[in-house]
DNA sequence: CTGGTGACCGCTT
DNA sequence: AAAGCGGCCACCA
């Protein structure tokens, strides 16, 4: 049974512990290859199971949060993950932090 | 069936 | 230093 790439990357997502935050590339080479970033983004855009795949956690390689993701206001992502203890600068993720090392867990 | 697009990333000019 | 293009997958017209 081989999952498709879609199914990899909703896994990689789901594999992000709380209070840390993941690239698209980091998805993306998780789920098979680093240039899936771009599919990456579709996926979560799809979105089909918001509560079990936090989307809110995935943020591009700057740490910043895509303005398609405005869903009610680019706000509306950074709070949710400042609820997990984030922290941010200039409204970017604290990469250096925060960011999800599957290499340490 | 073909073409174009999208929450991106990295290399090349 | 900045800008442009390609690559991968899925969905819509």
């Amino acid at each position: 049974m081989e999952k498709n790439t879609f199914e990899r990357i909703y896994e990689a997502v789901r594999l992000i512990p709380f209070g840390k935050v993941a690239t698209y590339g980091q998805i993306a080479a998780l789920a098979g290859n680093p240039r899936l970033s771009r599919v990456v983004g579709y996926a979560l855009h799809v979105n089909p199971d918001p509560e079990s795949i936090p989307c809110y956690r995935v943020v591009n390689r700057l740490g910043e949060v895509s303005r398609a993701f405005a869903f009610g206001g680019e706000n509306r992502q950074i709070a949710l993950l400042e609820a997990e203890g984030v922290s941010f600068v200039k409204g970017r993720v604290d990469m250096e932090k925060h960011l999800w090392r599957p290499e340490v867990e």
